[in-house]
Order: structure tokens, then sequence, then C-alpha cells
DNA sequence: AGCGTCACAGCAAGCGCTTTCTATCGGATA
DNA sequence: TATCCGATAGAAAGCGCTTGCTGTGACGCT
């Protein structure tokens, strides 16, 4: 029925290693014998069986890709980068794997469970993008699976996810702190004072730092934060929508909105329009990632371009073992201010 | 060094088969002796081999899901609807699949690649995502590939992409020159005599459906279409900026833009501001698949919008062979226009 | 001429699991 | 009490491939 390796074998009159040794091109093979063997998967339209071949060499070409949100173009540029580094098809040299992304929607459960499987497939490398969940059993449960992942040979590689201490994962943070409070920074800088702050959910890393940056920001500028200035929401526009909505009903005198991110602050933008109000003229509005619509919102965001892409490639090469691992295995990305039409000074 | 299924067997004292059967749970399995393994599985930290499983039962769990370009939000959103059914951990019941999407980037031969990197694999199925490439040669091979998976066994499922015959592969269609052609119409409906049209890449159906769609309803109402009212172009944002550009200077006299999709149509809007137009006064803009931030965009988007979600959704069950297929495999869905901001009457 | 050296090719032993077929055992039935 | 049957458990034969080790001629060296 399906054609085997013993079948290209016996056509092309040779052992069944031999064919093998062809196919994996790592032994000395007589060139009129390749050409033999070649010409024989060829006629026969021979495809290999991945999973026999996993079993006898022990390790498999799968480089799992595990992403948050994978509708996010946070998340879709950040494995496109990844992607195209591991190679799949099409890749540079090496050979072919198949990078798979797994899209874990944010649950601590499927993630655990997306690793096992790939543990179960034995998959060359696995790489974790975006904020952790921060709830402490859940991220002692990743951290062993990752060590069990990194003793088995599997290269771990976290891209935008803060370090995971004694895993043997490689980890390419992102500055989120920094960013959040160089962010603030410019926006007090233009005169703000009371400033709105709309985050992601709560317990998870990126949230957290984010919004840490943003605090830190107000208390070195010597502003006490109202309890009523933040509000929780998702990572995503109606999120955006209604906390604004809300952050407008707790203080309408606030003269600055800071989303969690772009998506959000795009929300936060219609809020605000809805509301009859001006931006950035009766309230300045920034978000986070800068992603490719930012600069197309009307007035264009004002937020913290992250290198979504360079790091995804980065971190796509050292899973793939073609770039030395930063030194002490961790490697902390900035984000860059990016200032545009949506910040402004307050009015009055 | 890993735990095997027989270490399982060992510690619970039963026969490989035994412990075979209870974690596949096919066969009658006393409750006691089942109590045992499970705990013995659990003590000793035990991950399934998966290809040794792939190889002895000849199936793998691994589904495929292929995408022209991960980064753009049309196809996450389809992947992520997609993979919510297959199940991936998480989903409803049935066996966990491993649900894995695979970037061709639009080239054909990483299609053809990850095609047969799937094959390779086994999949248990593919679901292959937006529009097609029409180069003939290639078409043929993808054809032969996908028939091929079919008779392996492997469900093929289309979704928003044009059917392919005699494969044995499931469509779900866009109704892509329906949708272009009631969106052009409303255009006209406006008072609209000169539009031009921003197409993607040529050689793809979803370009050549569109933009046929576009063409009837011009013909329909008469207008002669000037052959400088189109430009190709790629689907992204940056190109329907330079595509826009290009227009008003072949012909500034134009009162419509009607893009490929909405990116492309949010970089003509962009474009259009910089040339000292307004929109829809000066100039109609029009999109298409109604993503996320095109009712955000200033003003708001005139689109088509297309139920990426649900049809992802409605492939991915059927993939699982939890849906049946449409009556003669083939599907078509239509578009919804969605009239918005963007689009008004002409000047004067 | 004799023999170590290569360069290749084949043998055969698994890799870890599934599954068919064959026991086994405690009733239920006659 | 002898027989049969359903419910379970085990033995063992692979699944298709990789790879360490073992030939085996052809060469080139002394």
């Amino acid at each position: 029925m399906t054609v085997t390796l013993a079948d290209v074998a016996a056509r092309a009159q040779v052992s069944p290693a031999t064919v093998s040794r062809v196919l994996n091109g790592n032994y000395p093979v007589a060139a009129t014998t390749r050409e033999r063997v070649l010409r024989a998967v060829d006629e026969l339209d021979y495809v290999l069986n991945g999973p026999a071949s996993a079993l006898a060499a022990a390790t498999s070409d799968l480089v799992g890709i595990l992403v948050n949100d994978i509708a996010d173009p946070f998340f879709g540029i950040m494995a496109s980068a990844i992607q195209a580094e591991i190679g799949g098809p099409g890749g540079r040299a090496g050979g072919e794997r198949l990078a798979v992304v797994c899209n874990t929607g944010g649950s601590p459960e499927r993630e655990l469970t997306y690793l096992t499987l790939l543990q179960r497939q034995r998959a060359a490398a696995v790489v974790l993008t975006g904020g952790a969940v921060e709830d402490a059993p859940h991220a002692a449960a990743v951290a062993a699976k990752l060590r069990k992942l990194a003793d088995a040979g599997t290269r771990v590689v976290l891209c935008g996810r803060p370090p995971a201490p004694d895993t043997g994962a490689i980890a390419l943070t992102f500055d989120n702190r920094g960013g959040g409070r160089e962010l603030t920074e410019h926006l007090i800088g233009l005169g703000h004072r009371r400033l709105g702050y709309i985050a992601g959910p709560e317990e998870r890393t990126t949230t957290r730092h984010r919004l840490e940056g943003h605090r830190a920001a107000l208390e070195a500028h010597g502003i006490t934060e109202d309890p009523g200035w933040t509000v929780h929401g998702r990572y995503d526009r109606q999120s955006g929508y209604e906390a604004t909505l809300e952050l407008l009903r707790r203080d309408p005198s606030l003269t600055a909105v800071v989303a969690a991110n772009d998506s959000v602050a795009l929300g936060a933008c219609a809020a605000l329009r809805d509301s009859g109000l001006r931006i950035p003229e009766d309230v300045s509005v920034a978000g986070f990632d800068d992603l490719p619509f930012s600069i197309d919102a009307v007035p264009s965001l004002t937020t913290v371009r992250l290198p979504l892409s360079e790091a995804g490639a980065r971190a796509g090469r050292i899973a793939m073992g073609r770039e030395e691992p930063p030194p002490g295995e961790i490697a902390t990305i900035r984000g860059e201010l990016m200032v545009r039409g949506s910040s402004g000074g307050p009015r009055k």
C-alpha cells in the first residue's frame, strides 16, 4: 500500500541502510549508488515515515512555538519571524524542520498540555512567546516541564517572556517596565498630571511590568496615583473601549490614558471619540508594541515600539543552534518610544 | 534514562499491553488495574513517546493548518478558530490533537513542502486557508499532493480557498467575486464613476475573484474601466500606500478607491491623507475582510465582512469529523457589505 | 608480493508502542 | 459437578526506520 524504505531499496537494488544514508546524507555513499537510490525514490514517489524515523533516531524535526493568541498580530509577527528562521521549508540551510505554532489562548492548562504534547513528540526545540501567567503553582509546573524538556535535549527559548531560572531556558525578555516608564514620563513631560491606565489581565507578567513602569514614572515625578485611575481588562480593542468609558466615569478630569497595548489604545480612542472628546486636545492616548496599524490610527498612536520581528528571528536562530545564546542565557530587549499624534499637552 | 511504557508496566506489575490499553482506553481493563497503572504513570512521570505510538498505530494526532501569512490577522483569526475546534488541549472532547499552524508565506514551494512534511508525519487532517496560487504546474502539484493525502486517510479541508476538484478535499469557499461586486455596486450607487482598484498579487485566486467582482459591477452599470485604474500589489498596508499614490498620479480625478483588503485600504487612507485629500469627501475608500481594526479607522472603513471565525470553526469541525461536510463537498460562504464612514457620495 | 587502508555497502539489532491472538479465572448454566 | 462464557491480562509479532559493526574489494605502500 504505502511505499516504504524497503521498497525503494529493492528497486534501487541496495540495502535499506544505504537508502537511509542517502536520504540523511551523513555517511559516504558512492555517487552512482546515490543517483540510483534517488531515482528510485522519485519513481516510487516515496515519502519518509516521520514517526518511524523519529523513533529510530530518537529525535524529531518538530519545533514548537507557543503563543497566547494567534489572532493577535503581536504574536503573529513574532511567530512569523521565528518560523522564518526555523526554516520550515524555504528557510535557509539546515534540515527541514516543521515549525508549528500552538495557540494557548492564554490558558495555563493549555500551555502545559501543549508542552507535554511537544515533549511527547520529542520536539527539537520549543519557543515560548509573550507574557507568562503568574499563578505560582502553574509557574512551577511550567518551569518543571521546561527543565524536563531541556534535560531531554530540547532547546527551550523564551521570547518576550521573563526568564525561567534554573530551567536551562534561554530568555529574550522585553523591557516592559522600562518601556512603560518611558512612555509615562513622556506624558508627564507634556504636562499631564492625571493619567488613567488601562492594564491587561492581572496575573500576567507583561501586565505587571508595564504597570510597574507606569507607576515608577508617576512616583518619580511626585504624582500620587488615584486608585481609580487603573482598570484591568483584556488585551483587546473592546476591552480598551469599555475600560476607557469606566475611567471617564470615575474621573472625567483625566487628561491622558495609557493603554496596555495598541489594540487597547485603539479601543480607548474610539471610546473617547464616542464621548465627544478630541485626541490629543482633550485627552492624550498612548499604546504599547507599535503594531503595524498603530501608525494608521487617526491621530497616529504614540507608543513603545517592540522589535518583535528582530526578537523572534533571534529566538528562532538560537532555537536552531545557529546563534550563540546571550551571556548568562538572558538578554533584555529594550523598546523605543515612538512619539506620534495621539499625545500632546493637556488642555488648559 | 527516559521512562518507557515497559517501566510503567514493571512498576504497576502488569504487562506493557495493559498499560497501553489503559492509556488508550479502548479495551476493558479492570478498575483496580487501571488505577494501579495510572498511579505508576503518575509516579514515574511517564510521557508517551509520540513517534513510537504513531508508528505502531499508523496514525498520528497532528493536524496541520496552512496559512499564507501568520502575521496577518486574516489568517490569525481563521487559524485561531480552526485550532479551537481541533481541540488541541482544552478543545472540547476527543483525543488530544496537536493543531499546528504552518506559515507558507504565500510561496508555492513552501506550501508543497509543508504538505509533504505533514504527509510524512501522517497527519490526521490538513486545513488549507486563504487563496491559492494560480500557477498551473504548481496547482497541479498541490492537487496531486492533496489527493495523495486524502487517499492516505488524511482529511483535507479548504477554508476560504477555491475547491480543488477530484482531490477529495472539502471546500468552504468565500464568495469573493460576489463580495467584490456588491462593494463596488455600493460605490456606484453613491454616484462614483471613476474608481481605482488596488488589487492583490497577481496569480492568486482571491485577487482575481475580487477583481472580477469589481469589474462585473462596473460593466453592469455601463462604466468603462480605464486600464490605469487598476494597480497590483501585496496584501499589506505599505503596498496600499504606494499603490494609491500611483493611482493618484495616473488619474487624479478618481473619486473612489477599492482595496484588495482592509490593510491595503488603511494604507490607501494614509496616502490620500498625505496627499491632502479628505475621506470620504474627496475620495471614498473601501476595503475587504472587515478585520477588527477596520472599524477603528477614521473614518471607519466600508468593507465586506467575511465570517472568518465561523468559517474556521466549521472547517475545524469538519476536519475533526465532527460535522458533516456540505453537500457536494463544497460550500460557498458569502460576505456581508458593511457600509461605514469611508464611503460617501463623490464631490461635486 | 604481502598487507594495512580506505571507501562503501549490508546485516541485524533495536527504537517504544499497538494489537492480534492466546491464556486464565471466576462464575453462570445445565 | 462438568461445561461454557464473559471479562481481563499477557505474549509476541511487528510498525518503518537508523546505525554500530562487520564484511569486501580496490589501492597504495614497503
